[in-house]
DNA sequence: AGTAATCCGATCTGCCCTATAGGAATAGCA
DNA sequence: TGCTATTCCTATAGGGCAGATCGGATTACT
């Protein structure tokens, strides 16, 4: 079994997902911009790998970012407004892709013609989770209850 | 946005799924082991790169291997009782992890105490969906209930 | 001017995904 | 015994990308 990454989540969006919250955190608490540096030091990042990210983030329009001094990024919406899902595409492009296709305009053969359905289904579970889980939800430990629901599942925090 | 990959199904695991798939055909029409040859060919797989992931199955005890002439691979269970999560983890290793690690076991600074959970979360949902669907559930194209609901969704198959 | 930021492009290292090659071991059959 | 089909094992290779860093250009506020 080779140690492959395949559906983890990686260090990127981990990254941008943490960046993002300390701007929703930095947005409740009316201060201004946060520096890149700001993020950097309380969250534990890279510096100037976040600063990349934080690039892409304002490339999709997720953040704004003010140049010069006391500059920073903010976010550009209401935190209740952002989804996780936002932030992932963000930075890591569609969801649960297929060998780098979308999971249906892929053709298979039988035996395997049946496989896009789960593969729609799949993308579809983390749709439900990351598209209905916003920046403010997490911010505040309010999370959906069905995404409650998962997480408090008896054996959801058991390796396997 | 960089191209990255994470979050994806890739081929090795797409492989390995068509190919257990063509198994558990053989399994219900009771001819003898397949070749990998004859997977290879009939799903349009390369064959070499078949053969070390059909060597990852075995190792993990999902397949028995026949050598010599007529010798070929054959489902270690019934199909009814092998799930694609099972699948997953012969040739990719746990599901959904963060960075390399368990979505627990990890710590995160406030703002970002919450994301734990917000990660198991993402690995319940896959589970629920990967290792409720079986083999022969595929091949019979009878998926668990929430399976269906979930690829059946008025927007389950648009790109987003 | 000075200072603190973002912004941009280039670069770097190493890993790992995908895939192939070559051959050794094994098993059935004529 | 040899022939053939097949798994099994090891090595290799290109290519890409993740993760990260550097240096400097640009912008903005005081």
């Amino acid at each position: 079994m080779g140690k492959n990454r395949p559906m983890d989540i990686s260090a990127r969006t981990d990254y941008a997902v943490r960046a993002m919250l300390s701007l929703a955190a930095a947005q409740v608490d009316r201060t201004g911009p946060v520096s890149a540096e700001a993020i950097a030091s309380r969250q534990a990042l890279p510096k100037k790998f976040l600063e990349a990210i934080l690039s892409d983030l304002r490339r999709s329009g997720l953040v704004t970012s003010t140049r010069g001094n006391a500059g920073g990024y903010a976010l550009a919406r209401p935190a209740a407004q952002i989804s996780l899902g936002d932030v992932f595409r963000a930075v890591d492009g569609p969801l649960a892709e297929v060998r780098g296709l979308r999971p249906h305009d892929m053709t298979y053969q039988p035996p395997a013609d049946h496989l896009p359905t789960v593969w729609v289904a799949v993308r579809a579970s983390l749709r439900r989770v990351l598209d209905e889980t916003t920046l403010a939800g997490v911010l505040a430990g309010e999370l959906p209850e069905h995404v409650v629901a998962l997480s408090s599942a008896p054996d959801a925090w058991r390796n396997r």
